[in-house]
Order: C-alpha cells, then sequence, then structure tokens
DNA sequence: AATGTGGGCAACCGCCAACCG
DNA sequence: ACGGTTGGCGGTTGCCCACAT
C-alpha cells in the first residue's frame, strides 16, 4: 500500500498490531515517506542508533508510528542496502534459497546481504512468478531466461516447474523419491506458492509528492565517517530435506556469468555493501569476504540471534558512485535517478566506502535483534504441516548452496 | 495527445512471539 | 502469572510510472 502520507489517516493507525499509534495526541503520518522525513530518520539513526522504535520515531519528531520507522529505516534507510536490479547470481540465490526455505523471506534475505525480506518478496511476487508464468504458458520450455528455468531438467528427480489453472498460478515442487521417510511431503507435488491475483483496481489517483526519492543511495554519513554494519546470527534448523534431489538445483544451471566486480557482483567493494550476516562476528566483509548463516543450522525451533553491530569508520569521505552501477543492469534506475534529481544533493560527498573502510570503527550501535521463531512451515511452501518431522539432507544442501560460486560459505 | 492498462514496489495490515513492568 | 507493548514477519494493497492503444 502506498498512499501519500496522510496525517489524518482515519482512525486505524497503521500499525497492524504494534508500535503504538499516538504520538503525544498527534496524529500520525502513513504512507509514503517525505525526504525531510528521511532526513529526520536518519540524523536520528546515525547520531543516537538504533532502539526502541518508538522512542525513535517519538524521538526524531517524526509523526510516525515505530513500525514505520523501523520499516523505512530497514528496507530504504539502512546504508548498507544493496541497491538496483537483482544480479543473475542473485535471481538464482532467490530461486534456490526459495526452494529451500519457501516464503521465508528474512532468512532468505539473511543470505542476500544488503537485500531486504521485502524486496526479495516483492522480486518474487513480480519477476520471479512472471518468468513462472510465461514459462508454464510458454510452448517452449526453454524460454528466454534459461537461468530461471522452471523446468525440470533432465537426470533431475526434484525441479521446480509451473503449473497454472484459471485462478492461480502454482509453482510446485516435484519430486519423485519420496521413499525418503524424510522427505517433507508424501506427495509428488508440493505447492510452493500461490499466486494470487494481482487486483488491480487503479485509483489512479495521483498525487502530487514524488515518492521516488532515494535519501541515501548508498548512505549518508553525516558524521563524515564510513558505515558498517556486521551481524551475526545464529540458527539452529535442523532443515528438512528432500531427499539427495527434492529441491531445484540452482547451481546446476545458472549462468556461471562473472562477476563484474563494478557491477553488481556481490562480493565487490564498489557498492559499499559493507553488511552482512557473519557468523563470527567479525568483519570479514571488509575483507572482502562473505559469510552467511548456515542453513545446516536451521532448526525446526528456530532461534535466532542477529547481533548488528553498526560501527563507523573515519575519514572517509570517497564517493561511491551508486548511482552508474545498474545501468549495466539494464535495469529501471528511476528511483534512483529521482533521488539524484531531486533530493539531497547535500549528501553525496558522504557516500559511503567499502574499499577504504577501516576497522578504526567505532561501534555506535550495538542491538540485538532477537526472536524464536516457529519453522511452520516445514516444507518449502505455504504453511503446509505435514513434514513429519525428520531431517533435510544438510549436507546435500550445503553443498549445493555452497556451489553458488559468489558465495563464501563458511560451513561453522 | 489523451486515455487505458500492466506492473513494480513502498508501505501498510494482521498475526504472533518476545519482552517488560 | 498477566496484560500491555514492541518488534518481526509474511501477505496484501494501491500509488505511480511506463508503455500500449
Amino acid at each position: 500500500m502506498r498512499k501519500p502520507a496522510d496525517p489524518a489517516a482515519k482512525g486505524n493507525n497503521g500499525n497492524g498490531g504494534g508500535g503504538g499509534n499516538v504520538n503525544g495526541g498527534v496524529k500520525l503520518r502513513k504512507g509514503l515517506w517525505s525526504p525531510e522525513e528521511d532526513d529526520k530518520l536518519i540524523n536520528y539513526m546515525l547520531t543516537n542508533g538504533q532502539g526502541c522504535w518508538s522512542d525513535v520515531a517519538r524521538n526524531a519528531g517524526l509523526q510516525r508510528c515505530g513500525k514505520s520507522c523501523r520499516l523505512r529505516w530497514i528496507n530504504y534507510l539502512r546504508p548498507d542496502l544493496k541497491r538496483g536490479a537483482f544480479s543473475p547470481q542473485e535471481e538464482e540465490l532467490i530461486i534456490h534459497l526459495h526452494t529451500l526455505l519457501g516464503n521465508r523471506w528474512s532468512q532468505i534475505a539473511a543470505r542476500l546481504p544488503g537485500r531486504t525480506d521485502n524486496e526479495i518478496k516483492n522480486f518474487w511476487n513480480s519477476t520471479v512468478k512472471k518468468r513462472m508464468k510465461s514459462s508454464s504458458t510458454s510452448s517452449s520450455p526453454n524460454a528466454s531466461d534459461s537461468s530461471l528455468s522452471t523446468e525440470p531438467r533432465d537426470g533431475m528427480v526434484g525441479g521446480f516447474m509451473a503449473m497454472q489453472d484459471p485462478c492461480s498460478i502454482m509453482a510446485m515442487y516435484v519430486t519423485n523419491n519420496n521413499n525418503n521417510s524424510t522427505s517433507p511431503t508424501s506427495s509428488s507435488l508440493q505447492p510452493m506458492v500461490t499466486l494470487s491475483h494481482h487486483d488491480h483496481h487503479h485509483d489512479h489517483h495521483h498525487g502530487t509528492m514524488d515518492h521516488h526519492h532515494h535519501p541515501f543511495p548508498n548512505m549518508v554519513n553525516h558524521n563524515t565517517t564510513t558505515t558498517t554494519t556486521t551481524a551475526t546470527t545464529t540458527n539452529n534448523i535442523d532443515m528438512p530435506c528432500c531427499g539427495n534431489n527434492g529441491y531445484l538445483d540452482a547451481s546446476s544451471c545458472m549462468s556461471m556469468a562473472p562477476l563484474h566486480g563494478d557491477d553488481h557482483g556481490m562480493m565487490c567493494g564498489s557498492y559499499g555493501m559493507l553488511g552482512g550476516y557473519n557468523h563470527d562476528n567479525n568483519y570479514g566483509l571488509l575483507q572482502g569476504e562473505l559469510s552467511i548463516p548456515s542453513l545446516e543450522t536451521i532448526s525446526i525451533e528456530e532461534n535466532t540471534q542477529v547481533s548488528e553491530n553498526i560501527v563507523f569508520g573515519r575519514n572517509n569521505n570517497t564517493t561511491i558512485s551508486n548511482h552508474n552501477h545498474f545501468d549495466n543492469n539494464g535495469s529501471n534506475n528511476h528511483h534512483f535517478d529521482d533521488h539524484n534529481n531531486h533530493h539531497h544533493h547535500h549528501h553525496h560527498h558522504h557516500m559511503i566506502s567499502t574499499t577504504n573502510a577501516t576497522a578504526t570503527n567505532t561501534p555506535l550501535n550495538n542491538s540485538i535483534i532477537s526472536g524464536v521463531k516457529k519453522f511452520e512451515a516445514v516444507v518449502p511452501g505455504v504453511g503446509n504441516n505435514n513434514w513429519d518431522g525428520g531431517e533435510w539432507d544438510l549436507e546435500e544442501l550445503m553443498r549445493d548452496v555452497s556451489s553458488f560460486p559468489f558465495i563464501d560459505y563458511q560451513v561453522e
């Protein structure tokens, strides 16, 4: 939902069950964030770090609920966000991880540094589904994007296929080795995701605000410092497995296109991507190394602790121009262009530098995000609960995931 | 040129678990 | 123990842009 910010948005505060809706009796704003609001939030976060989001909203002088601030920060303003289109490698990884994890977008996102769950979810709900749809309706199985082929491949006993009925498209998980008692399902078809129709009403009430401003494509550092995020995630997940082959062998069909360091290579510094999840809570990414939470440690009752240390380097005025990166992808850049054209010219010289990041970082924020999540969707799928509690073939999973060449996978 | 339409994606909603007093 | 609050997540909505007609 995207509406122009509306301070008088009807009684509903939009907090969705949390966050508190009253801010000193002032009606809270909803809808799109203005550049001024972004500035306030960024300034506050950079100065004070993350704390209670209600306090953030209050103290930053934002007429927003805490949840809204959190969302804006997490999904848009965070310094370590990567921007622009997903690289082919990222796409492959998303698809692959989705076969493993289903719609657990946050877990998928945790394995794609700089990407948010929302972003991945949107990507999946639009691009991937669209491709599946076209793939399923196309008479040519090997249409266009081979890297995202959803066709079961010869020699595979498991795979990913798309089916379509008049009301929905279902990406089906296909496996034929279900004699394995540890298989999540005894059925040969496992719904992965149901594609609901996008019901567009198309009100076309065009607002006046340019909501596509992009305040900090890479990061802004009002203190002339560099922001780095490291995080430790400990997942203990006994991953149900589909046997040896019960998942899309994405790695086997991925295009092994070389990374373009200046374009969108995940490992490359020019993204300004310093963030990531690191088992060892070190700064591996600063050294050009990427580590991600291990799938093998995911458990049914998942205990997750993400420690996010936002640290600030010094003497770093190097500008990383994000604005050219995405051109090479041929992706839609209008967001960033909008930003460039309309917003925050004074911030550009404070953009983050990856390559110059040093270890002289001072922790500004050391917040713990922790939670215990139920592993309710035991199969990559939608809330299915018919898994019998067996285990996934973790070795195989790890082997497969780690086969993505752009990930330096650390196995604990 | 004006209008219609498809689609991307930012931000909301509702649910739920953890936290806290 | 308990009720209120907070934060995280997945699903959904609908504004706005780009393109088609």
